[in-house]
RNA sequence: GCCGGCGUGGCCCAAUUGGCAGAGGCACCAGGUUUAGGACCUGGGUGUUGUGGGUUCGAGUCCCACCGCCGGCACCA
């Protein structure tokens, strides 16, 4: 492959106006600049990517309305990665539910673009049922839809710009309520469905929306429920081309027929193909959907009628930001308005300097204002002279900025190898820390720990970003993060007025069980620590009062950390009073000086730090930071009464001790490892290791149970034999006595466990 | 509506993965102590493991149905 292709227009390149060749490249540019819908959010004063709007079409952030607006933005190609995307979290070792959100995201169908002729041209309809094409009766248009207008009969006309201006003011929020009637409006034209060359109507209704396939299906009222309701809403025909199996008429309660009048809904599955032959393909008979598209299919590719295709729900990613507060294009335009990028040797390009960089505060409501960045304020920093290499020449900056995501996509490159000023990072440090462990292996960061909030955000964007940079040749690794743990959320009390406005929740007073804000009776609800809900305690808050140990012990001893969890600040406490006591079991609260003991501990001292031990290290490779916290505190505790009954603490003991703590309480081991003498940091200290030999225990306590109940306890030698322990159990006097002249039926004896004896 | 996660003492949560329901923290109760009245010490577990079935010698754990809470998606052709 030489890597030549043809322009689109199919004129030669050197016959081409810079303008042309610039629109020619842009088509290939993974930064594009491009004219087309974007998210509009005025009470932001900026413009989001599809993934900042929420299914209500409001903001992620600050949840105000978002309008369709068309603008001229910045946008990068991620929908070229779609594929890659999508198969690439099969390699990756995150946890499913992510995987399947960002599958959802993406989207992918499989099926066929089909053509239907018209007296405006062809209308090209996607369809994941190509093989029900003898079914579709009519076709359906978005009301955005660019042939609509040319479609519009003159007697139709007017009803049709009506329904266009009505669908254009519907909201989102109603156009996706799905319990509100089907709406539409027919054009006056009629379209030729090419299986059954029989002309169609064509209408058009806001159920089809321009955003996803092409803007136009094809209507099959016999296979698809919203197809079916707009048939019966506006009388349109219905034919069926499968016919359901036996059991769907049992549970509609009617008599099977393939005259779909009498069906009360569309049929979707498996079924024998009926109605669907023209004089050169029949699918009639034909049981399987993937054998009736592989019959259809190469009939419509050889007639170019249409061919097998894929389509997905992920759009490229709106990449401007009427923002102060985000990283600056490196982008200049000429007097032309073409686009020219800052050569290397010019770079960075740096935020100027302002007094008031907020941006424009607008009416939140209304979708008509215009954005206006920050940037373009500052009129001297706007309009520059450079020389892009044909001398000094005027240029006007880009005056938006880049999404708060674009440093989000690499700061984990940047930060192995934060110093180097001729890479963002050198291929070999990237290589040694990310680098593919194996063949096949994604490379990655090992272990990344994050909330599910970035979902279609921040983890889809970094992806993206990481594959450009490998495809480049700068990263070895094809995946920035290997392995994913999503912490759970902490989650609150928040209160809600009679206005349905949260109040902040900390201003909140509870009266005989009711709740109230400056007088006024609230409603309490419980989620998401977070702005919107106004129910958040800030770590600052706890810092001042209990301190950065106890705050990160509280939050990590809670539960489990997958699992989302209520704040209770009251219970904070309980992990201050632990340090509290380590603290004193180290010192001398008196004279603050330390109190350890260099005599050997106690054995039984020795055996629950080293059960300590081997527990902790278990739960620590395992992230059961709330259970290795339980057990640290068990050991504390023990320590606790050896202290308290005239001992000071051993440094065998506490050496170990603060060792396990340093990743839960980094501030209090460090301190008490330099009471100890000790003049480097414990960071740089190995985790302890457990002696097997104090792990092991001679006798073990052993239950017998009588029909599954406890009866009984025995305590036997460890190991001993399946014969042995039957006999001490039968030997136990509890059990003779429950068993008594019975004789059991079964026993089941499991070594190192229990025994159980059926009567 | 669809998908996913979770339901265990008054509360947050453990339970070696099918084997004695209880480790740890909060709260509570009793006693002790004190310069300690939200930060001390000792002792105390308060239960139909959401509900109903099933498998099993044995179920918090596995299977089925339902209920509740949290999160995501939702006219995607």
């Amino acid at each position: 492959m030489s890597g030549e292709r043809s322009t689109a227009s199919g004129d030669a390149w050197n016959t081409m106006t810079p303008a042309q060749k610039s629109l020619e490249t842009d088509a290939y540019r993974l930064a594009y600049l491009s004219d087309a819908p974007v998210n509009w959010c005025p009470g932001l004063g900026t413009i989001l990517a599809n993934e900042e709007v929420t299914a209500d079409g409001r903001s992620d952030i600050g949840n105000y309305p978002v309008f369709r607006r068309n603008m001229r933005q910045w946008t990068m190609r991620i929908s070229l990665f779609s594929d890659r995307l999508l198969e690439d979290l099969e390699r990756l070792d995150w946890p499913e539910p992510i995987k399947l959100m960002q599958r959802n995201w993406i989207g992918r169908s499989e099926g066929a673009r089909v053509t239907f002729s018209s007296s405006a041209g062809a209308i090209n309809v996607f369809t994941t049922r190509p093989d029900t094409l003898f079914g579709a009766t009519f076709i359906v248009l978005s009301p955005e839809h660019p042939l609509v207008e040319a479609l519009s009969t003159t007697e139709q006309h007017e009803s049709v710009t009506t329904y266009i201006a009505q669908a254009s003011t519907t909201t989102d929020t109603d156009r996706q309520d799905d319990s509100r009637a089907k709406t539409g409006v027919f054009t006056g034209s009629f379209a030729v469905n090419p299986v059954t060359n029989q002309p169609i109507p064509i209408w058009i209704a806001d159920y089809v929306l321009m955003g996803y396939g092409t803007g136009a299906i094809m209507a099959v009222p016999s296979g698809d429920q919203r197809d079916f309701e707009f048939a019966r809403q506006f009388h349109l025909p219905i034919v069926a081309t499968q016919m359901p199996a036996d059991a769907w008429f049992d549970a509609h309660h009617i008599a099977p027929s393939n005259d779909c009048a009498t069906w009360p809904s569309a049929f979707v599955g498996e079924g024998t193909y009926v109605n669907s032959a023209n004089d050169s393909l029949s699918l009639n008979g034909q049981r399987s959907i993937s054998d009736a598209k592989s019959l259809m299919n190469p009939w419509l590719s050889d007639r170019n009628l249409g061919e097998a295709t894929v389509t997905y729900r992920l759009r490229d990613w709106l990449f401007s930001r009427q923002r102060y507060w985000g990283e600056p294009f490196p982008i200049v335009y000429d007097e032309d308005g073409l686009a020219h990028d800052i050569p290397e040797s010019m770079l960075p390009v740096l935020l100027p300097e302002l007094a008031d960089f907020s941006p424009q505060s607008l009416d939140p409501m209304d979708g008509t204002s215009d954005p206006v960045p920050p940037l373009a304020r500052v009129t001297d920093w706007v309009t520059t002279t450079l020389d892009l290499g044909d001398g000094p020449r005027t240029y006007r900056r880009e005056v938006n900025v880049m999404p708060q995501w674009a440093g989000s996509c690499w700061y984990e490159l940047r930060y192995l190898d934060p110093t180097n000023t001729q890479f963002f990072v050198d291929p070999e440090v990237e290589k040694y820390w990310m680098g593919p462990s194996s063949a096949g292996h994604t490379g990655g960061v090992d272990l990344y720990v994050g909330g599910v909030e970035h979902a279609v955000l921040h983890l889809l964007y970094a992806r993206f970003w990481h594959k450009v940079l490998h495809d480049l040749g700068h990263v070895s690794s094809e995946e920035p993060f290997h392995r994913l743990f999503n912490q759970g959320y902490i989650q609150a009390y928040a209160y809600r007025d009679d206005r349905g406005q949260t109040v902040p929740a900390e201003e909140v007073k509870e009266q005989d069980g009711s709740f109230f804000y400056a007088d006024e009776k609230v409603h309490r609800e419980y989620g998401k620590m977070g702005k919107s809900l106004k129910n958040i305690v800030t770590p600052d808050e706890m810092y001042d009062e209990y301190g950065a140990d106890t705050f990160r012990l509280y939050e990590m001893a809670m539960g489990p950390l997958e699992a989302s969890r209520p704040w209770n600040t009251r219970d904070v406490v309980g992990m201050q009073r632990f340090l509290q006591r380590l603290w004193r079991n180290v010192i001398d609260e008196d004279t603050g000086l330390l109190a350890v003991s260099q005599d050997a501990a106690p054995e039984m001292l020795l055996r629950q730090l080293h059960k300590c031990i081997s527990g902790v290290a278990a739960d620590m490779e395992a992230l059961r930071f709330n259970t290795a916290i339980s057990k640290l505190i068990e050991l504390n505790n023990d320590l606790t009464q050896f202290v308290n009954s005239g001992h000071h603490a051993p440094v065998g003991v506490i050496t170990p001790m603060a060792q396990m703590l340093s990743p839960l309480c980094p501030h209090l081991a460090e301190e008490i490892w330099a009471l100890l003498g000790h003049s480097t940091s414990i960071t740089f200290e190995p985790f302890p290791v457990a002696d097997p030999h104090l792990l092991a225990s001679e006798t073990i306590e052993i239950p017998v149970q009588i029909n599954g109940k406890v009866r009984s306890r025995i305590v036997v030698a460890v190991g001993m034999s399946r014969d042995d322990l039957l006999a001490a159990a039968m030997a136990d006097d509890k059990v003779t006595a429950a068993i008594g002249s019975a004789t059991p039926t079964k026993t089941i004896v499991v070594v190192g466990k229990l025994v159980n004896f059926v009567l």
